[in-house]
DNA sequence: TGTGAGCGA
């Protein structure tokens, strides 16, 4: 699953969010969305969960906890259209 | 600060 993680502080890093979705259970991969024009953090990131169970726990339990001193934002992600067009 | 950067195996 695909888990949307919004409103978070610039100086969480993926460490940090890999940690805490690791407490749930298996996580795939974390990934902090890094603007390549400020080269500043976005303020948000998507985590992947292979077991769904455990990624609706761990939106259930983060979803509004306070971290860094912002409440971060748990959801499931939109799935993304990558770019696969070969016209 | 709210839906994704990365170009290489």
């Amino acid at each position: 699953m695909n888990i949307f993680v919004a409103n978070l502080n610039f100086k969480l890093q993926e460490d940090e969010l890999l940690d805490l979705f690791e407490n749930f259970g298996e996580v795939t991969s974390a990934k902090i969305i890094i603007d390549r024009e400020t080269g500043r953090s976005k303020g948000f990131g998507f985590v992947e969960m292979d077991n769904d169970d455990e990624a609706n726990s761990a939106i259930a339990d983060l979803n509004g906890q306070e971290v860094h001193g912002r409440e971060m934002v748990v959801k499931q992600a939109e799935e993304r259209p990558r770019r696969e067009r070969r016209f």
